[in-house]
RNA sequence: CGGGAUGUAGCGCAGCCCGGUUAGCGCGCCACGUUCGGGACGUGGAAGUCGCGAGUUCGAAUCUCGCCAUCCCGACCA
């Protein structure tokens, strides 16, 4: 059957692509490296998006929009950034085209060259700063509490579907604060409400911490981040948050008188979180029937599926139907009437299955005589029959529920598959199979480096609030203060 | 960007080595009928610039060269 997806154990990476491919999510496009979002798919990112940016607005942010092109000069201000970028920007040239010639087809009029070539956006921090510069004169513009939802270009070799590709979607936000201390705790701020949708939304458990600095962000002070357990015992960076120091506020000019008169740097924070987010999210609970969707995140909380042979049985079916979707609907639900009579009932449980969608209720003429319906839950597959009477307070629950299985399913699968290594031999056991590791660094780049060539793994974060406790580093043997989370990571 | 593989109907593939009539198969699609509580069945039908471009040849899906795309493995990354 065409809908048949490869199993996880048989081919983990074919298995999500299936997966993307079939559940509607994503497909390749025309152009290399970018993917085009379905409405199934754009639809989770919707939901993505509404959630926080109502977080952002709770804790005092609002957004804006800067241009998706970057005057090529602007790069260079930032030595650091210019550095971690360069290597992946598309660049513009030329302002226009015109007909060959020398015969069919179109071609770039050199004619219309750029006087300063634009760089496609890779992230907004520079054309941002400059803005900042006439924006901010005193202590009195700051904070500049700002977020905005865009696109970015950074030219990738290898893609995957929504894991890496050359154009994405995210949000980024960019503040600038009088202190230091303020725009740290800015930083951490965000962290804490990335850290929250994705443990309470989303339903993945994750690891806060720094990164160590040659994973960091190009430009930053420091960089937090908060590190998932795929299936497969990859880790996958979820999102970023990053304490930018001065760096930009120097690099762009950007100063503020302050109450006591004197002219000041502006500190600065960024952070993010795109579209990976939807493949964290299959990774992260999907089995091999499909996509298995948070109750919260899901585009479609309930899905009523009918049973029947003649039209008229419909029409009976279709009153209790469109009873219980509207009681549903009333208490905040999102319920869609699979009512098509184009395809079978069992078609449509397993194409729902396939989309991840929480609950299933079947009504038959079965039911109609008996005042039940048949409810099947998606993340345990279990079906029950239960009385038509209570399914308005009956459903709510049983998607709270599901909301709490999911999370500690993904809990329970990362304790299992969390370790505390001590010996160099079973650290590169463990990274053949998969998993975090807690063990021991010294502390050094060099060291860090040595790692990933030997295993690929590399130190994903230095997690917060991590008891200290001395020990030697797992591969040079040296001393060292605390143990760090390390990986395999997408 | 390096190494490997693949590209034939919407999807999955056979045919290619050894060139030769109307290029097949499964799924899907359309019509009609019987079905409908876990991906139904029958009958009939539509659908292909054989990835793109050159070349060799009387003749190319098949041979040669170039390009493009996808997948897997490496280096890079949200």
């Amino acid at each position: 059957m065409a809908k048949e997806l490869t199993s996880r154990e048989e081919n983990y990476s074919k298995w999500y692509n299936d997966l993307v491919a079939k559940a509607d999510l994503a497909e390749n496009s025309a152009v290399r490296g970018c993917m085009v979002i379905k409405p199934y798919g754009y639809a989770i990112w919707e939901k993505m998006q509404s959630i926080l940016d109502k977080m952002f607005k709770d804790t005092g942010h609002v957004n804006a929009y800067f241009p998706l092109f970057i005057p090529k000069s602007f790069f260079s201000r930032e030595a650091k950034h210019v550095e971690g970028f360069a290597k992946e920007c598309a660049v513009v040239t030329h302002y226009r085209l015109k007909n060959d010639p020398d015969g069919k087809g179109i071609i770039v009029d050199e004619d219309a060259k750029l006087e300063e070539e634009l760089i496609v956006r890779p992230t907004s921090e520079t054309i941002i700063w400059d803005t900042y510069k006439r924006w901010i004169q005193s202590y009195r513009d700051l904070p500049l509490l700002i977020n905005q939802w865009a696109n970015v270009v950074r030219w990738e070799m290898r893609t995957r579907m929504f894991l890496r590709t050359a154009e994405f979607l995210w949000q980024e936000g960019h503040t600038a604060h009088a202190t230091r201390e303020e725009a740290q705790a800015e930083a951490l701020q965000m962290l804490d409400v990335y850290c929250d949708f994705v443990e309470n939304h989303l339903a993945i458990p994750v690891i806060k911490g720094d990164k160590t600095e040659s994973e960091r962000f190009a430009g930053a002070e420091n960089t937090y981040t908060f590190e998932a357990l795929m299936q497969d015992g990859k880790a996958l960076q979820t999102g970023t948050s990053h304490f930018l120091g001065q760096n930009f506020a120097k690099a762009f000019d950007v100063k503020f008188t302050s109450k006591e008169g004197k002219e000041e740097y502006v500190w600065a924070t960024s952070w993010g979180v795109t579209t990976r987010m939807i493949g964290a999210l299959i990774m992260a609970h999907s089995d091999d029937n499909g996509l298995v969707l948070p109750p919260k995140i899901a585009p479609i909380h309930v899905v009523i599926v009918p049973i029947y042979k003649q039209p008229e049985q419909l029409e009976q079916i279709s009153v209790k139907a469109l009873e219980i979707k509207k009681n549903l609907e009333n208490k905040g639900l999102t319920v869609k009437f699979d009512n098509r009579d184009t395809h079978k009932p069992g078609w449509k449980f397993a194409e729902h299955e396939l989309k991840g969608v929480p609950v299933r209720l079947a009504i038959g003429p079965r039911d109609l005589e008996n005042g039940t319906v048949e409810v099947a839950r998606r993340d345990t597959l279990e079906k029950q029959v239960m009385s038509m009477e209570n399914i308005g307070d009956l459903v709510p629950a049983l998607l709270d529920e599901i909301q709490e299985n999911i999370f500690s399913k993904a809990k329970k699968f990362r304790q299992e598959h969390t370790y505390t290594i001590d010996s160099w031999d079973d650290f590169k056991k463990i990274m053949k199979e998969g998993g975090f590791v807690m063990a021991h660094w010294d502390g050094t780049t060099e060291t860090e480096q040595k790692i990933k060539e030997e295993t690929k793994a590399t130190i994903r974060c230095i997690p917060f609030g991590s008891t200290k406790e001395k020990g030697k580093c797992i591969y040079s043997g040296k001393p060292s203060e605390q143990r760090v989370l390390f990986a395999v990571a997408y």
